[in-house]
DNA sequence: TTATTTTTCGATAGACCTATTGAAAAATAA
DNA sequence: TTATTTTTCAATAGGTCTATCGAAAAATAA
């Protein structure tokens, strides 16, 4: 019986997918304020009302867009955490793993990263939980790295996430450009860089 | 005669002041195009019109705030290269400048950061280029610091400059927050951080 | 085929926004 | 005071935008 209703459900839920994946092609180029739902339509070539068939407002257009911007975040990041790496492997895997996206979803990222400012008060405000979550989950391997003794004693863990995330962040402009460095010798550079400063010796 | 003429111009000029600091505090807090010229004249209490009289065009507006956003970091930063201090010293004031304006003038920053997009082509470009001296000049220091041995010799220093002032400016969100940390110890973190993996030894 | 459901569309209401204009108000000069 | 200049304003033209609605077209079922 769920085979049977499926198909038809699954078909919108693909041409619903394009929709989202043309608004945040435009968000990410336009920004949210600069973008019209028209120019949405455009990306699709279909007419402007048409849209609102698949979702029901632009707000919610971004809703969507920045929730695909930071899903799986978590997940690989708790991945990352829960293998028995050393822990300066599993700083350049999180390094890694938090650039990544910038290639496979760069516009999801980039609206993510420069438009969920406008949003809604309670939906930004969600976003803003998990996002604190997924920092904790980084700094608790700069923690534990300092518990065991492979990062320094006095190494600022909370100050460290923040700054080493800003490099990675920023790093998703530089992959995308055509003549950009390589996603790996960028994720590399960063996790080399802070793990010169934060290994101990 | 230059001082009977000045005192009248000297006034619009001041006013001008007032309606681009406007601007700026809208646009770094609504975005340009989430931002409109009534939101600016609120600011001030004046009619929406009213603000014609001091620019021909919103985009003249955001041409203005983002001049204001980069002025003095060029000249800023030759002081500190000009100086006969240590590699490393030059670095924690480069550094410690770059942050500063976050606090001085953080709307005139925020706004040259994350709105100078939307300008008109050609005048995009030239920020660009003025931003591309910035950068050279600050990777200067790396490059003399490399040359004399303090630093180590095989650091990728076009690299480290993008890394370093991605820190800054992500840092420039958190200096203007109310509990956030002192714009020295910020500046300080970051330099250290890096120097640490930097130098030779 | 015809009937039914899904998807797209044109037209448009209603709101907002930029920039202009001529006049009023305020400031200054005579 | 009156005359002149500077500054502000109300009104608005002309444009764009979001979201709605009923109908048309396309796809699917009977």
């Amino acid at each position: 019986m769920s085979t049977a209703l499926k198909p038809k459900k699954e078909k919108y839920r693909r041409r619903q997918q394009d929709v989202f994946d043309a608004a945040a092609k435009v968000f990410a180029e336009k920004g949210y304020h600069g973008a019209s739902t028209g120019d949405i339509a455009a990306e699709l070539g279909i007419a402007q009302s048409s849209l609102y068939y698949y979702f029901s407002s632009k707000d919610e257009a971004l809703e969507r867009v920045c929730l695909n911007g930071i899903e799986g975040y978590m997940e690989r990041l708790t991945a990352v955490t829960e293998g028995d790496t050393p822990v300066a492997e599993k700083i350049r895997q999180a390094v890694f793993e938090h650039i990544k996206p910038a290639l496979e979803m760069p516009d999801c990222v980039k609206t993510y990263q420069g438009e969920r400012r406008y949003l809604p008060r309670e939906y930004r405000g969600k976003l803003a939980l998990l996002t604190a979550d997924y920092d904790e989950l980084f700094e608790s391997i700069l923690k534990a790295g300092v518990a065991e003794g492979v990062l320094r004693g006095d190494l600022d863990c909370a100050a460290s996430t923040l700054l080493v995330l800003a490099q990675c962040n920023a790093a998703q402009y530089w992959v995308s450009q055509p003549d950009g460095p390589n996603l790996n010798n960028i994720a590399r550079t960063i996790a080399d860089n802070f793990l010169r400063g934060a290994l101990k010796n």
